[in-house]
Order: C-alpha cells, then sequence, then structure tokens
DNA sequence: GCCGTTTTCGGCCCGACTGTTTTCAGTCG
C-alpha cells in the first residue's frame, strides 16, 4: 500500500485524503473531539481549495488560511515535501490495520469499533462477522440484538459493493487511458467498451478495446501506464491490470477488421448482446466478437464476413438503425431502431446551465462573484445559486433573512454583469428542506421573490414509504417549487435510497406542472436512468443539474448528459436546454398556471 | 488543533434518530 500511494503526486485530494484519516484515526483513540474535527476541518479546507497546496507551500503562503494552523501547516508541508508524514506514520503503527475501514460500515463510528476492538479483540470484517454470528456483540454493553443485526446487514451491503465503482472513478481512468492509447503510433482505433460505454451508473471493471498491427507493442504500453498499480494477466492479445483505487481493466487488440464487432459485443448488455445475435441468425448469419458471417458457408474465415466498417453498419445490416451505446439495455431499443424511432438523445453540450448548486454561503466553497464570473467564463447561459435552508444545520443552511440578503447580492451581481454586455445570469434560488412532516423550510412569501426554487429531502430518512411520498407530493404541489431534488437520496455505493413511490411521485409532478431534477453528482445520479421513460411518457420534465459544490463541479452536467441518454432524454424533455428567454419563460409557467404572480 | 482575542484560554453546529436504556451515547447529515 505505501509504494502504492506514495507513488501518487500530492494533490490537493490526497492530502485531504490523509488528514481526514488523521482525524479517524484520533478519534479512535479516544483524543479530544475537537482536535479530531480539527483534522477534518482542514481536510475539507484543502479539498476546497483550487490552488494547489504544493504551489502555496512552494510560495511560502499558508499562513493565514482559515482552519489550518500552526501544527496542521507544518504536517503539510511535511507531506508536500517529502511525499511522507511521520506523524501520520506513527498515528496507523499504534492502532491495529482495518479498524479505519470497520469505521466505514454503518452505525459503527470510532466509538463503537474502538469498544469492539477492546472487548473482543476484532480488528477486520471477517472477525466482525463471525463475532455478530456467535452472538458476542450483543453481549457487549450498549450493544443488543438489533446492534448486532444492523452490523452483519451492514457488511452483507459492503460485500457486495466491494468490487463496484462509480462511473466517475472509471471515467477519470477512461478519459487519461484513451488520450495516452490514441497518441500511441501502433493504434489504429481505440475506445472504451462495456458498461462504462454504456454509461451505467456503478460499474465492476474497465473493457478497452483497440485495433492494432502490432498487438504486443500495445499491450506492453497499456501495461506500463503510470497509473497501473498491478498487472494481473499479460499476454498476445489481452492484458489484465488493477489501476488506482481498485479498479480493474481488460484491453483486448484486434485487427481493424474485426475492431467494430469488438466494439459491439464488449459494449452491448448481455441481454442486448443475445438478441443481436438472435436477429443475425434471423438473417442465416453468425455474429460474435470477430465479425458477422455468412452462415451458408461451413468455414468462418475472412472470406465469409460480411464487411462492416463501423458498429452503425452492423446496426444497418440487421435491419436497425445506430443504437447508442447508453440505450444498449434490451430496454426497448430493438422495437425502436426497427422502426428508425431511436431518439435523437440529449448532447451534454445542449445543456445551458445548471439549476442547484450551492456557494459558500452554505456548503459551496466559492463566493457568487467568483460563480458568476466563472460560469459565465464556461460559456453558460445561466446558473442557479440555491443554497442549504436553515434546516440543514449539518450543509450550513442559511436563514430567511441571509436569503433576503443573497436576493439583493445576486442582483448586484446581475447588474454588474449587464454593464459589461456578459450574455449570462445568475439565479437567485432556494434547495429548500421538505421537513419530516412535508411543510416547507421557508413560507411561501420568501420563495415567490426566488427566481428558481428545489424542494428536496435532507431528514427522516427512514419513514414508511407513504410517508416520504406524501411529503415530495405536498412539495410538489406548492406553487412556488419548481422542481424535486434528488427524489429518492440515495447515494451510491454508500447509502440506499430512500423508500418512495417513483410513479406516484411522477404523477403528482405530472399533475403540478413540476420538473424533476436529475442531479449529476457522481454518488447521486439520481433520479435513476429507469423511471425517466416513465417520467416522459408523462410529460413530466427534466432538469439535469450538477449539484456543483464548487465551479469544477460543472463537468458534473456530462455525467448527468449520460444518464439523461440512458434514460432515452431527448432535448426538448430537458428544461435547462432552453435558450435564457424561453427558460426564464418556463421557470414562471407553474406560478401562471396556479395564478399566483 | 483552531480561533479570536477583554492575549491566555474557553468554545468549537446541532438536532433527529436509533438502540439502548429509564436518561443517554453514538451516529448521521
Amino acid at each position: 500500500m505505501i509504494l502504492i500511494y506514495y507513488n501518487i503526486d500530492m494533490n490537493n485530494d490526497r492530502i485531504a485524503e490523509i488528514l481526514e484519516e488523521i482525524g479517524t484515526l484520533l478519534e479512535l483513540k479516544g483524543e479530544n473531539p475537537f482536535k479530531t474535527r480539527a483534522y477534518t476541518n482542514a481536510a475539507n479546507t484543502v479539498r476546497g481549495t483550487a490552488e494547489p497546496f504544493e504551489k502555496l507551500v512552494a510560495e511560502d503562503r499558508l499562513q493565514g488560511i482559515k482552519g489550518i494552523g500552526e501544527s496542521i501547516r507544518s504536517k503539510i508541508t511535511e507531506l508536500v515535501g517529502t511525499g511522507r508524514l511521520e506523524y501520520y506514520e506513527e498515528l496507523k503503527n499504534s492502532i491495529p490495520a482495518g479498524l479505519i475501514a470497520l469505521t466505514q460500515l454503518p452505525t459503527l463510528g470510532p466509538k463503537k469499533v474502538k469498544i469492539l476492538n477492546e472487548k473482543l479483540g476484532v480488528t477486520n470484517i471477517d472477525q466482525l462477522e463471525d463475532a455478530c454470528r456467535q452472538g458476542k456483540i450483543a453481549q457487549i454493553e450498549g450493544f443488543g440484538p438489533k446492534s448486532e443485526a444492523k452490523i452483519l446487514e451492514g457488511i452483507r451491503f459492503h460485500r457486495q459493493y466491494a468490487t463496484k465503482h462509480l462511473l466517475i472513478d472509471a471515467i477519470l481512468i477512461s478519459d487519461h487511458v484513451l488520450v495516452q492509447l490514441r497518441n500511441h503510433p501502433d493504434v489504429i482505433r481505440c475506445d472504451v467498451a462495456g458498461s462504462v460505454r454504456r454509461h451505467k451508473e456503478v460499474i465492476g471493471d474497465m473493457d478497452f478495446l483497440v485495433s492494432s498491427k502490432r498487438p504486443s507493442r500495445v499491450i506492453d504500453f497499456f501495461t506500463n501506464d503510470k497509473r497501473v498499480i498491478n498487472v494481473i494477466a499479460k499476454g498476445e492479445t489481452r492484458a489484465s491490470v488493477n489501476y488506482e483505487g481498485g479498479i480493474q481493466a481488460d484491453l483486448r487488440v484486434v485487427d481493424d477488421q474485426q475492431f467494430p464487432f469488438a466494439l459491439a459485443y464488449f459494449t452491448g448488455s448481455k441481454q442486448h448482446n443475445i438478441i443481436m445475435r438472435r436477429l443475425a441468425i434471423q438473417h442465416g448469419w453468425l455474429l460474435n466478437e470477430y465479425g458477422l458471417f455468412d452462415q451458408d458457408e461451413e468455414t468462418r474465415d475472412a472470406g465469409n464476413l460480411i464487411p462492416c466498417k463501423n458498429e452503425e453498419d452492423i446496426f444497418n445490416r440487421l435491419g436497425l438503425s445506430y443504437i447508442s451505446p447508453e440505450l444498449r439495455e434490451d430496454q426497448g431499443e430493438f422495437e425502436a431502431a426497427e422502426k428508425d424511432n431511436i431518439p435523437r438523445l440529449l448532447e451534454w453540450t445542449q445543456l445551458r446551465g445548471s439549476l442547484h448548486n450551492h456557494s459558500n454561503w452554505s456548503d459551496g466553497f466559492e463566493s457568487l462573484d467568483t460563480i458568476a464570473s466563472g460560469a459565465a467564463d464556461l460559456g453558460l447561459d445561466y446558473w442557479a445559486v440555491t443554497d442549504h435552508s436553515r434546516s440543514s444545520r449539518q450543509a450550513n443552511g442559511i436563514s430567511a433573512e441571509t436569503l433576503r440578503k443573497q436576493i439583493i447580492e445576486i442582483k448586484d451581481i446581475n447588474a454588474k454583469l449587464a454593464e459589461q454586455g456578459a450574455d449570462f445570469s445568475l439565479l437567485s434560488g432556494i434547495e429548500v428542506d421538505v421537513l419530516a412532516d412535508g411543510r416547507l423550510d421557508f413560507d411561501d412569501d420568501l420563495l415567490s421573490e426566488l427566481d428558481i426554487v428545489i424542494a428536496s429531502i435532507h431528514s427522516a430518512f427512514a419513514q414508511p414509504e407513504a410517508e416520504t411520498t406524501q411529503r415530495l407530493i405536498k412539495a410538489a404541489q406548492n406553487p412556488f417549487v419548481h422542481m424535486i431534488g434528488h427524489p429518492t437520496g440515495r447515494l451510491l455505493l454508500e447509502r440506499e435510497p430512500y423508500r418512495i413511490d417513483i410513479k406516484a411521485l411522477i404523477d403528482a409532478c405530472a399533475e403540478t406542472g413540476t420538473w424533476i431534477e436529475l442531479n449529476a453528482h457522481p454518488q447521486r445520479l439520481d433520479l435513476d436512468w429507469r423511471h425517466w421513460r416513465h417520467a416522459k411518457d408523462k410529460g413530466v420534465k427534466c432538469a439535469v443539474n450538477c449539484d456543483a459544490h464548487r465551479l469544477a463541479h460543472a463537468a458534473f452536467l456530462r455525467l448527468g448528459a449520460g444518464i439523461a441518454r440512458k434514460g432515452w432524454l431527448t432535448p426538448d424533455d430537458v428544461v435547462n436546454t432552453l435558450k435564457p428567454k424561453d427558460f426564464m419563460n418556463a421557470l414562471s409557467s407553474k406560478r401562471r398556471r396556479y395564478k399566483v404572480i
């Protein structure tokens, strides 16, 4: 492990990770909670700083950064300067390895892990599971049968997802790998296939495909990438490696004639491929990863190959129009493609802004000025500031009074932008909490002053399905609520969605003219792509939002658009593709309908 | 460990929820 991470550049994320781990280690030791929080806070500060700390250290500019005092300052300096930190190493050595992993299990925090370790000697998940099964946990003071059951459930969940990864983590690697491959002289064509190309929100491993006349050179190049931490297998035409973060990737090298067939074969979901091959059989052909062959012939060599220069040719040969990778899930794409009814899907470049974002007035990292000028520079037309409302204390939710001040400040900024002739506007809004009883955190008077209102749930996740559903339906019925934010509250690989009747919510949104968010935060991607066709059929509009906490998160739009495509959405289904004037008109349509303006 | 300062140490976000207790501790957001 040590070798692995010391080879990684000390970027801000890595520094933040180490500071955070120090915080957890100190908690496990039972240190003063405020001291441990100081490390967590410092980690957040580092993570939220745009400038690289390597640069700040080099230029001796660490002084005066809020949340980083003398002690942590010297630790960061050591970390950046030497790539290691003595204090951190000693701390890690003083605590059994594996305890930190236990704190990641739901219902287990540092205090409970410390007790389990002291009373039962538990240091890893397997030992913890044994202890649960033997009923030892329930015997300990402060624990009981329910704790035992919850821990076992948590372990089951953890195991289920241990080999799964967020789409964004895979894309960050595949973007890097594809750039490398494209620049390699022996690579003719290359692409990422598999679930990454299909834009599945969670992926197991990655599949890269290359066509080349010199496979071994490409294989060598691939396995020697600096981000590869170990090579699992390496042969003449294929290799498997593990990247940083534990993601496995396979590379296959084929000759260029085979490339489209291999790409289609390794991209399609299992079910999609079965149907593709069935269609080939109906034409009297054979389809596999090497080609489409005329089966009347006995042999399957290149002589019988039905040539296709790209995937589109393959689909056309089978009597289908082109099916985008995102749709290859056997969710009706064949019926549509046979009738040439595949919709023209949303492109991420058609998105003109994000309608759900935070600033440093709540839990975002940047000021309104920075956000406005940055978003304008990105070429966006509009960007909504929707900070958290007062009840979200964990997110530094703002009061009604503060929100009124923010509305004024945003007006000032827009006035300045207009003077400069900028074609951009900052919208004032709120992500208002839907409280446990279904009331909103702010009254209608205040909401009516805002350009945009998002209603989201951040509390009482454990309510029965009917109650949670009613909460959101009630929110949708408010004339001032434009959209329901992250409707299921899931955090991919971390937290299950709360129980909710999505169909009932969609019906309520259709009835009231309320939009539903497709939250493009990598851990959310919520509402799930599987529900969007139903929403679209009901006429519910989608907003693809970054949930940005800093401007760099604008990049999530690409991720969100991929999920929207997976949900068969076209530009017409997505409100933030509208030109500014049309969009402002759309913003007021619900209020006009309810005659509240 | 950080901050602010009535410069030498007290306060640091806070409420809901859960499971365990019977008045509370730990976790979570």
